[in-house]
DNA sequence: TATTGTTATACTCTATAACTATA
DNA sequence: TATAGTTATAGAGTATAACAATA
């Protein structure tokens, strides 16, 4: 029997896809001397203050040991607070600074002004079809 | 004056949904006994034959020397054929055999399966209009 | 001299494990 | 003893450079 037509997997076209945006974002995040976990951190932390490193880490899918560089790094240059909790003097109470949030914000922008490199081939339906769907599948739907 | 609500990149919602799709191929691949660089090349072959390894090492965004162990492996279990050229002994003539198109076709079937983990959440139009989309983004539109 | 494929080396990123300080 | 954070170590994955064969 013939095999019937596939289409191409979601990952090979997302793949590439994130490759390429991934390097459109790398010039803009090197020009506010931003790392990219740096930049998802703000974008976290601006989202919502963390009780503690862990949950940050859970939060934006990254190992706990390997954001301490970039946290160290940001609270040195002001864009993030890192206090000890009072109350648990071993976790510390994280948030976004004005600063940091100034960063994020023109950051983000930047990098969603690059992003219309790709959005503006669509037409309005297709972009806002597309962009509910990956917000709803990235997510993660309930199980 | 207030900032203008934000959508969130492009590149932060689609990594973390790669990350899961990603891991829901590894079982699939593990037991057909496929390392994932193998399907990719299983996959570009299947679509047409390649002249040089460096071709298809640019066709699927690798680096010409990591995929040798991969053609190697592949070429043993007789899942490709790669053979010198008889024109220009230095290339090597890449093609996908029967047996490898055999298992391409499985894997990729199981891996759809599981997509539709996924894509099940959505309606038929967004199904549509978000598979199109994607394949168009991941071509890479003209310049 | 240039090119294909290969091997060897170095580098980056990430994960694992061990340590400290608090509780 | 258990947990949050940190540091040190090791491992995987990738890129860079050198090499052999052929043109």
């Amino acid at each position: 029997m013939a095999d019937k037509p596939r289409r191409p997997d979601l990952a090979a076209m997302l793949a590439p896809l994130l490759r390429e945006l991934i390097a459109a974002e790398e010039p803009v995040l090197a020009a506010h001397e931003v790392s990219m976990w740096g930049y998802v951190v703000l974008s976290a932390l601006d989202a919502a203050p963390m009780r503690t490193q862990a949950a940050l880490a859970a939060t934006i899918g990254a190992d706990k040991t390997r954001i301490i560089r970039d946290l160290d790094e940001l609270q040195q240059r002001g864009l993030i607070e890192r206090r000890p909790d009072p109350d648990d003097r071993r976790v510390r109470l994280l948030a976004i600074t004005e600063a940091g949030r100034a960063v994020k914000n023109a950051v983000q922008a930047e990098i969603q002004r690059g992003e219309e490199h790709w959005l503006g081939v669509l037409d309005a339906e297709e972009r806002r079809t597309f962009l509910r769907v990956l917000s709803r599948l990235s997510a993660g739907e309930p199980t």
